[in-house]
DNA sequence: AAAGTAATCGATAACTGTATCGAAGATCAA
DNA sequence: TTGATCTTCGATACAGTTATCGATTACTTT
């Protein structure tokens, strides 16, 4: 069995509460006990029940995480970074993966919720708002990832989607690309910042998108991702001003997108430029490496770590904060045709990473 | 405040205890206070405190994951495959990345085990055996994910590496080639088991590896990965008998290898093929798409989950068990050669995953 | 009617640690 | 010396649940 207080004290003629005071750092246990206690825990490598620890204290040293997909490089990023950084204070962290489903998502905030987590942090893939005000009703302090909610004043940590939109849409006009389309994601937080960077940066160089030259990608399952930039592409590229320059809502939409213009018999960059968003692992794997705007994921989980760990010893709730990372453009062959042609050797894999 | 059990009795005059049967399916309740229990339960959406439950029943339905790199698409599929598994039958999941680091992996390991975790699960990046003899010291029933070690009997799950050796050499022995290399790994269990199969598989066939073409990669964290498949296979490729087909330790070596091969002007499969393994998400998405032994990632996760939950429940230890999980080929063009040449668009993202 | 059995519910202790306040002794000032 | 203050430690109550065993009632059997 595991050694508890109650041993200790016995073993050294103390109460338990003296021995209690000594892991606190309570201030007042003499010095010559306090190293004879110290010595004991160590000799007996005693390890504080926290059961017990938190039925008392309400707090359980705990931090719920709840992901769409594990296996999206973007939120891996985010969970392995939360992890490390609340690990260093002690605390642990529950994950779990929605699987994009929104009554599964409901359940895994449930099962967080009865276990008392001190912090929720949730990537949600919810379309309303309901479930959040739950999570308020418990008063348990949560923090919305990527994506947020209009009507709904919670902490927020995520990418500034505005200047990810206006970063890839800056850099193709740089290219000197002159008929930019977009193609746009559904009707959420992310899209929508996205869409409004691209205008912006259109405007800015008293430019404005052309007509039918923003797409949108189908909202059900089959036609997301690859298989949906596929389609947005191609009615792109059939439009009579053909764009020389696509923004897309994800890299996922990038590559269909550029899948699709080279079995039209185009070339990238030299045609049609290609700039996604999320810098996933593969984006310099392919066959032509994909310009992409990184979200500075791991910096999104060292920042929603860090602001956790505040709310989480801050009992009196405070005014909800909005934390936005700014995102930078990471340029590979895919519209890189400004200057003389990328070398061959750029167009594989290289050693060096971003 | 949250409802509490006594709050719940208070209402219907009954006791604590008779509340606390009912949630747990005691036999000697009557049906009709069991509805009425049950209504109030509901109505006041009553969350029972983990806290207290497992300070006196000693178990705390929760179930540890320690992983050496979270980003890692292998290991990210296994925790979410065990995420889902066990959150069904009412444990959370505590997932931490120890980077590849064993210093932190021990620290993680010491962390889950205070918290008392009912089963430990480890993919370890250990090198001893010294930090499973403190979990056996705890009696905390564990299991190793994907990688073994000698000397040491303990519950495993993972990927029966022999047949992964088998399984990849006989394919490039029936798709033609005569000269086939090996690019192994480091001196751990998945490397050696892979390493038996390549040589297994050429007796099978009559064949044997021809000197000097088994070759390592380096050992340190620089020459592992893509570089040193790169190094490797650029020592291969100056041999005197050029090898025809590579069998490689893993994908990322695999890329590095086919790196070098492009880079020697030598085209792929047609001069060399290359299989790896792991089956990486971004495998079919490269300039040449990479066949790949997949090591059935999601399975491993499925089959550790179904082992943990029942080590959770039996109190009494049983003997170590070892689950290996058949690995499967999946060709693609790097490897194909025996047919037609592969029509163009299989050299670009298909839509169809496998 | 007496005794036995089954069904249903509750009183009490226990799990381990923490918060609170009080007690004992030491030290110091007047 | 007295009284006050400080230092150091402990007694007690308590957090919310479950294990155990005893109590009550109703019903059955002989």
């Amino acid at each position: 069995m595991a050694t508890r207080l109650k041993d200790i004290a016995h073993d050294l003629g103390l109460s338990v509460v003296t021995i209690s005071k000594v892991l606190r750092d309570h201030p007042d246990i003499g010095e010559a006990t306090r190293k004879r206690v110290l010595k004991r825990i160590k000799e007996l490598n005693y390890q504080p029940n926290f059961a017990a620890r938190s039925l008392i204290t309400g707090q359980t040293w705990t931090i719920g995480l709840v992901v769409p997909d594990l296996l999206h490089p973007f939120f891996a990023q985010i969970a392995k970074a939360i992890s490390v950084e609340v690990r260093k204070k002690g605390y642990s962290l529950f994950i779990s993966s929605s699987d994009e489903d929104p009554a599964l998502e409901q359940e895994e905030i449930a099962q967080l919720l009865a276990r008392r987590v001190d912090v929720l942090l949730i990537a949600s893939s919810q379309w309303t708002v309901e479930s959040f005000r739950r999570i308020e009703e418990q008063k348990t302090p949560y923090i919305l990832l990527d994506r947020q909610f209009s009507g709904l004043e919670s902490n927020f940590v995520g990418v500034d989607d505005r200047a990810v939109g206006l970063l890839a849409t800056t850099h193709l006009i740089e290219q000197g690309c002159r008929r930019i389309a977009h193609v746009r994601g559904p009707e959420i937080s992310t899209a929508l910042g996205r869409l409004d960077g691209y205008r912006r940066a259109l405007a800015a160089a008293q430019m404005a998108p052309l007509p039918g030259h923003i797409v949108s990608i189908g909202s059900s399952g089959d036609h997301r991702g690859e298989k949906g930039g596929y389609e947005a592409a191609s009615k792109l590229l059939g439009h009579k001003s053909r764009p020389d320059g696509i923004f897309c809502f994800n890299d996922p939409v990038a590559l269909g997108t550029m899948r699709a213009i080279l079995d039209a018999g185009l070339r990238i960059p030299e045609d049609v430029a290609v700039v996604g968003c999320g810098n996933l692992s593969y984006s310099d794997l392919l066959r032509v490496p994909l310009s992409s705007v990184d979200q500075g994921s791991m910096t999104i989980g060292k920042v929603a770590a860090s602001l956790a760990l505040k709310l989480a010893h801050n009992k009196t709730p405070r005014r909800p904060k909005s934390e936005l990372i700014p995102p930078h453009m990471v340029v590979r062959a895919s519209s890189l045709r400004s200057r003389a042609a990328p070398e061959p050797s750029q167009l594989l894999p290289s050693p060096a990473r971003e």
